[in-house]
DNA sequence: AGCACGATTAACT
DNA sequence: GTTAATCGTGCTC
């Protein structure tokens, strides 16, 4: 619960793979609608990178749905999908280039019990184990789609954590991409740390 | 106006 | 390993 530092604005306006792989191990947090305090270690990350990225969904051009990515960096892009479910991406890069990062994994810090009674799962693995796992389990919706995650009245914002080692990363082709063609289908876009990894 | 499908998840066999 | 759930979006007619 100590107070850190904020991820700042020109900590997104580069390159989308190194704040991928930066945001490992930082904290993910989230201020509930009542004051209560979310957080988690970010330990799974995607990239999505521009037009010309064809697992990206600015690759079709600029829409309604995707207009977020195109603006500037350090806003949350929330989109939904598979009729269910919700999706927290960080916008990257300067104003006008369209890219994100998708969060696909953190480890639970704060807020635990919160966390638990809106994710009914057996395992505790499972909590926020998955990029639509992280939305349930912190209350992000469409609502949050062009949020500002570097200003000051901001309640869903990056906090530093741990900075992993880049030996540390796994590397490894982004999820989910089936009819997407080569060679964006199978580009090491994601990227992982080992919890056991991150323990000191 | 209709339709196919998705940056997924949970519960199956 | 497979599959149903569920609906907004973007594309075609």
């Amino acid at each position: 619960m100590s107070t850190r530092e904020r991820l700042d604005r020109p900590f997104f306006a580069r390159s989308t793979l190194n704040v991928a792989i930066e945001l490992l191990g930082q904290h993910l947090v989230r201020i509930d609608e009542d004051g209560v305090r979310l957080s988690g270690m970010i330990i799974e990350t995607e990239a999505y990178v521009g037009v010309e990225d064809l697992g990206c969904h600015a690759h079709s051009g600029r829409t309604k749905r995707n207009a977020i990515m195109w603006g500037p960096p350090g806003i949350a892009y929330v989109y939904f999908t598979y009729g269910m479910h919700w999706m927290l991406n960080m916008v990257t890069e300067e104003d006008g280039f369209p890219a994100a990062v998708l969060l696909r994994g953190i480890l639970p810090i704060d807020g635990l019990e919160r966390i638990r009674s809106r994710r009914l799962v057996r395992s505790s693995k499972d909590l926020t184990n998955g990029p639509a796992k992280i939305c349930q389990a912190l209350g992000i919706d469409g609502q949050f789609n062009g949020h500002d995650v570097c200003g000051p009245e901001s309640v869903l914002f990056i906090e530093r954590g741990l900075d992993v080692d880049e030996s540390l990363v796994t590397l490894s082709p982004r999820v989910g991409l089936n009819s997407v063609p080569e060679p964006w289908k199978s580009i090491p876009w994601r990227f992982q740390v080992d919890p056991e990894s991150t323990k000191n």
